[in-house]
DNA sequence: GAACAGGCAACTC
DNA sequence: GAGTTGCCTGTT
């Protein structure tokens, strides 16, 4: 069953935050919308039609048969139970990629913050409920931009990176649309040919933006993971085609039940 | 002030 | 190849 706070919550998306009582606020392409879960239904307030949202939250998928074989490795286990309810949101594979450019070696509060102004400067502006939202910008509208334009954004260095995204998009060189049905490994290496995407971010662009659920996004948390509960010759591919999903469980579960980075951590950057 | 935050690329050996 | 470093910025 969909548990709308995991999902929301386990690193995939940026544009959903919640109010005191629980319910979510976002902007999912050009419908900004209402969602809560109240007595083990999900409630979507929206002018979205009802179909939209079961794609959206990615419904029609079977997640129960990819749970079952994670169950066989004991630490997953535990991961996959804590983290049952997570659905791999279908997200615009423009918006996806974009996103995790900016998200590099940054915390999810400032990535929010960086997006949020990023539609609010450059999205087209949406009405909803007597409040204002806007859309995430197109790539069109990226790819007319210089580096000079971003900096109201206060991204850094991640600047030239999207704007070189959006151009390629934009241009057709990289068809996002195309990728979605092209295998998932030919999908990461188009991307990584791109100036400032890397495996991290290739990986988490197919997975949250074009929906290959094979595919296994490994930051600093998921090696430590790796490293401390898994077989030193453990490969994430042998998770089958629902590896990211076993990946956002893992993750889930570790940035859920522990606190803050060991002071005597070292940083990535 | 220094370290840190969910990388990437260019450079060294 | 594996290891090091600069890159922007806001927070602690």
């Amino acid at each position: 069953m969909l548990d709308i706070v995991k999902t929301f919550e386990c690193g995939q998306c940026f544009r959903w935050n919640a109010d005191e009582n629980g319910v979510y606020t976002g902007v999912c392409g050009n419908y900004p919308a209402k969602v809560w879960e109240d007595d083990g239904y999900v409630y979507v307030r929206s002018s979205a039609p009802e179909d939209f949202w079961q794609e959206y939250f990615d419904l029609n998928t079977n997640y129960s048969s990819a749970d079952e074989s994670f169950s066989k490795i004991p630490y997953l286990d535990v991961c996959t139970e804590y983290g049952k309810g997570i659905r791999i949101l279908r997200q615009d594979p423009w918006e996806a990629l974009c996103s995790f450019i900016i998200s590099q070696c940054n915390n999810i509060k400032r990535i929010k913050g960086i997006v949020e102004r990023l539609c609010a400067e450059f999205g087209e502006p949406l009405e909803f409920e007597g409040s204002k939202y806007y859309s995430f910008p197109t790539a069109q509208t990226v790819a007319a931009l210089s580096e000079d334009d971003l900096s109201v954004l206060h991204c850094g260095y991640r600047a030239p990176y999207i704007i070189t995204a959006a151009r390629e998009v934009n241009s057709g060189v990289l068809d996002l649309d195309a990728l979605k049905y092209c295998d998932c490994t030919e999908a990461k290496g188009r991307l990584i040919r791109l100036n400032g995407i890397g495996d991290k971010v290739a990986n988490c662009a197919v997975l949250f933006g074009l929906h290959h659920m094979e595919a296994f996004p490994v930051d600093v948390w998921i090696k430590r993971a790796l490293k401390e509960h898994f077989p030193p010759d453990f490969n994430p591919a042998s998770l089958g085609s629902f590896a990211g999903l076993a990946q956002q469980y893992i993750f889930y579960y570790i940035r859920s039940t522990s606190g803050n980075l060991p002071a005597e951590e070292k940083s990535e950057c």
